[in-house]
DNA sequence: CACCACTAACTATGTCGATAGGTAGTCTTG
DNA sequence: CAAGACTACCTATCGACATAGTTAGTGGTG
């Protein structure tokens, strides 16, 4: 269901073709949701097919074509619905967190090596992250002007604010693994001095 | 693969049953790695039929019997190998993110009660994690108990420190979602004047 | 005008995981 | 000794995801 709605998000603002969505989906959702082409193609289609969207063939070129899709009452009202609906928290399924539970089976060294690639991963994030929240507050993100633009006065200062503070909460998370992370280094060394 | 392998870390310490195993799941590994019974049995097959695992009948009663698995050599090699393997890092699914990064299309006070929800969720996970590392601290685990005694004493410390160290570990990201909702019921009231 | 990157859309296959069942035997206890 | 909870194992279905393709048109550059 988390496809549909982060779909829903961006066809709200404006009408776009799956070739669009897909590439939004290697940057901003991207952020939050990844997923393929290959799932967004079908999803769109079946969408439509329960009228949560309107698809439209727009020429391109002299022979080539697109399919531009647009958002209905019906879809505006299921993506509002989404939005009030309390989420159902999933089971946790963490594979490096699976991994330190056991790491007494691991070379330390090869440990070490991996709880330093957690490290630089998330650093890595959080440097993009921090990149996105200083672009959103200078006002140089292209996909946030659209957006603004696209979207009443009243509500423009909530759009950036919640951008931002969900940036700010993907850094928390960062830097609460960094730092275990770090603590673990520290721990293998104890325990293997 | 990351069921394969918490089978794996559940059967390297003594052997087990399907049934056991997915008893396990509902509380230590669960914790990390969740899954139903209904994955458990066929990919205990899956690694018998590749020489991973063998499996033994034992009778159960009268009549009954079970079928219990032990991890043979090859399936230690492809554990260990595991451990000593860097993580993929898959990309984010992150259905609290996402819903938070569009906030301005929700109610108020649905936003609000979903991050009341968030806060409680992760209170919850906060207890119960503390009272788990109490356990293992103060040595009334039993799961942990039948563990350390098929471990040899050398490997004893590393043993409780790891999963101690992961339980640290699920304690800070929920930390740091529990601050991140605190956080966004503030920025609510503040745009919502 | 050939090349090539990009736009556009879709298919196919396989695994993973959620959900919801079913069957059969055991053990405890009122 | 019957009921009910628990042990034990398994199946069937469906949607979600990953991965790896295919086909076709566009538009700019050497």
């Amino acid at each position: 269901m988390s496809l549909r709605n982060a779909l829903f998000a961006l066809l709200v603002v404006e009408p776009m073709t799956g070739y669009d969505l897909h590439k939004q989906f290697e940057s901003s959702v991207g952020h939050v949701w990844h997923a393929p082409d290959s799932q967004i193609y079908p999803e769109l289609r079946r969408m439509e097919s329960e009228g949560l969207l309107e698809g439209e063939e727009i020429p391109w070129g002299p022979r080539g074509k697109k399919r531009q899709y647009h958002v209905t009452e019906a879809g505006k009202a299921a993506f509002r619905n989404w939005m009030d609906t309390p989420l159902e928290y999933a089971r946790t399924r963490d594979p490096a967190h699976l991994k330190a539970a056991y790491l007494e089976w691991a070379d330390p060294d090869a440990a070490r090596e991996q709880l330093r690639a957690h490290i630089e991963h998330h650093t890595g994030l959080l440097g993009q992250w921090r990149e996105k929240v200083r672009e959103i507050e200078d006002g140089s993100s292209a996909m946030l002007n659209r957006r603004l633009a696209n979207t009443p006065e009243a509500d423009r200062e909530k759009t950036s604010a919640y951008k931002i503070y969900t940036y700010e909460g993907l850094m928390s998370q960062a830097e609460a693994e960094i730092a275990w992370a770090r603590r673990g280094l520290k721990l293998i060394d104890r325990l293997n001095g």
